[in-house]
DNA sequence: AATTAGCAGTCTTAACATTAGAGTGCTAAT
DNA sequence: ATTAGCACTCTAATGTTAAGACTGCTAATT
């Protein structure tokens, strides 16, 4: 059972870790922890952590370090919060504010401001639809056998695709294809368009294929590649003094599915979600931690906003963080789309 | 003076070199160079080669390394070409029919079958014009004080950008803007438009400030963000056992203008460029080698490949690799316009 | 009954010494 | 010009020792 005092002595612990990377001791804890308690007891009480299997040791003359374990329980009860200041709120703001309006803009700064604060990798995905509508179609004429296909979709989000012909069309054809298509199919989502049964040509048939490609990969996330930043600032962390750890990341950035096999787990209910170390269960993933945050709105149209990290991460403040820049990234959304 | 000898020293020297990773003795050298000479002789040629500056020794009691000079001259007369076999690019070939036809994922094929060709860092840029001509504007509404900038280059190349109106304008009286810019702009060049003193309404001026933006950023080589692959591949490289390099590598990667300094040297008429370590400018690239070449058509439309890794690299087979990929790209970049 | 001072015990780390071996440079012989 | 042979240097591995960091235990203390 953890009590309010060893809850205490874990919390010090924890604390002392995150800020020196090294096994912390008894002794410094009973400097730090407040409760006025001598070097022994807390090692009675760490005794006790470590069989609870909270903290332990990573060799006998050693102090002890959190396991994940420790660290779920400091993020779940022991952590007070602490929200950005007002002025770090302000300057953030001011940035996105400086910033241009588009939603590639808006990740990437959102990346670059996340990992620059917390000196980790942030990755933000871009947003999409949960069921889109379409508004309307558009075709332009690159070639004469190739076209780029534009889709507007209701929320005033946007796709386009080039595409090569089965047969030759001028701007005029493609733009009567277009205009019919929009007339045909719009206000409607994939469902309803793909039951539809309307008489088309077959150049119609073509653009229609790939429209639906383009509303599934909308819908389904297969979107864009998560953004990332960050790189250059992960390696300064210590745990990435030996070359292992930093391999282990490459891998996880560019293998794609592991990748998404992560950010999957960012439901839309929860606010935050944090997964650490071993609770992870990919093994490669066991000395990192992720926080993550779904951000828009999750029933209509929302991406993925998060950060990766030693699991020994000030958790609080990039909680906070990752919080924050969530809120603001929706609503920038928000009034991106009115 | 580089007598015929001591090329043929310096070659197998770094041949071993770069096989093994670990500084080459002259017993070693005596085995492999085929000139049946014995170690002693190795050595005084090797003293020789020590004082030109092509090699040198880590610490007195181990075998030679390259200096990059010795690169260098390696890469200028020792190398003997090594193409690709039929069969690597038949496969190479093989891949990039099975792909889809964007020049994005063009792009993302490239550098990701140079990367694991080489086990090293490959990077593409996008292709961007050199004096682009505007072929039709296009105009769509995405809400009453939004709309989709569409530009259409003559060769067939695009580019979109979103921008917050003004004043409210219906799908109708964009299609009349666009229409009347097409005719009034179409087959221009940047200059030739912005020398043009047509009268045109309040919002017809904003859209073209944003269209001069577009052809400034085609033309200036801003276009996008030069794309990567291959961290996971290169971090397995024994270079980056220790940490520092990585971290070295991570910041080239997210500073831009560093990287942006790098690909500027591939100069157009040239076939190919590669600039060996301390030959850089950037002490942060020492210990990295680059190969680059631009591909496209240099005076029209181009854009750069390239690899970056450890100044021990496979010249050789890094050169053709890069070479031949090169030239894919330009074919299909020609057959994408036509 | 909880706390703690004190101390023995364990393990790491650093420093230093020793050795084996890798590789060189030099010299004298070929 | 080449090379065998050897002395010399330096690294890397191994072992030894000592210092120090922490712990766990126990007996005294509160």
């Amino acid at each position: 059972m953890l009590t309010e005092r060893r809850g205490r002595i874990l919390q010090s612990l924890i604390q002392g870790y995150i800020a020196t990377a090294t096994p912390v001791s008894s002794a410094t804890i009973a400097r730090n922890c407040g409760l006025g308690l001598s070097p022994a007891t807390i090692r009675a009480e760490m005794a006790q952590l470590e069989e609870d299997g909270y903290i332990f040791q990573p060799h006998t003359s050693a102090g002890r370090v959190p396991s994940s374990l420790g660290y779920r329980c400091y993020v779940e009860v022991l952590l007070e919060a602490q929200e950005l200041t007002q002025e770090e709120q302000r300057l953030i703001r001011h940035q996105f504010y400086q910033a241009g309006k588009g939603i590639d803009e808006l990740m990437h700064l959102t990346a670059t401001i996340l990992s620059r604060m917390l000196h980790n990798v942030a990755i933000v995905t871009f947003p999409h639809l949960v069921e889109p509508q379409l508004k309307l179609v558009n075709l332009l004429s690159l070639r004469e056998f190739s076209a780029l296909l534009i889709l507007v979709f209701q929320n005033a989000s946007y796709r386009q695709q080039a595409l090569t012909l089965e047969e030759a069309a001028s701007q005029e054809d493609l733009s009567a294809i277009a205009n019919k298509l929009t007339h045909m199919h719009g206000g409607k989502t994939a469902s309803e368009i793909k039951a539809s049964k309307d008489a088309i040509s077959d150049v119609e048939q073509q653009v229609m294929r790939i429209v639906l490609e383009l509303f599934d990969a909308e819908s389904r996330e297969l979107v864009e590649e998560p953004y990332f930043d960050g790189l250059s600032q992960i390696m300064n962390q210590p745990e990435f003094a030996k070359g292992e750890n930093a391999r282990v990341l490459m891998e996880l950035i560019e293998e794609r599915s592991l990748l998404k096999a992560i950010l999957a787990q960012a439901i839309g209910n929860e606010r935050l979600r944090v997964i650490i170390g071993s609770e992870n269960p990919q093994s490669a993933m066991h000395e990192f931690s992720v926080v993550l945050s779904r951000y828009g709105l999750p029933e209509r149209e929302s991406g993925v906003i998060g950060v990766v990290g030693p699991t020994r991460m000030p958790y609080g403040r990039t909680f906070s963080a990752v919080r924050f820049l969530s809120g603001t990234m929706s609503e920038l959304l928000q009034e991106l789309h009115e």
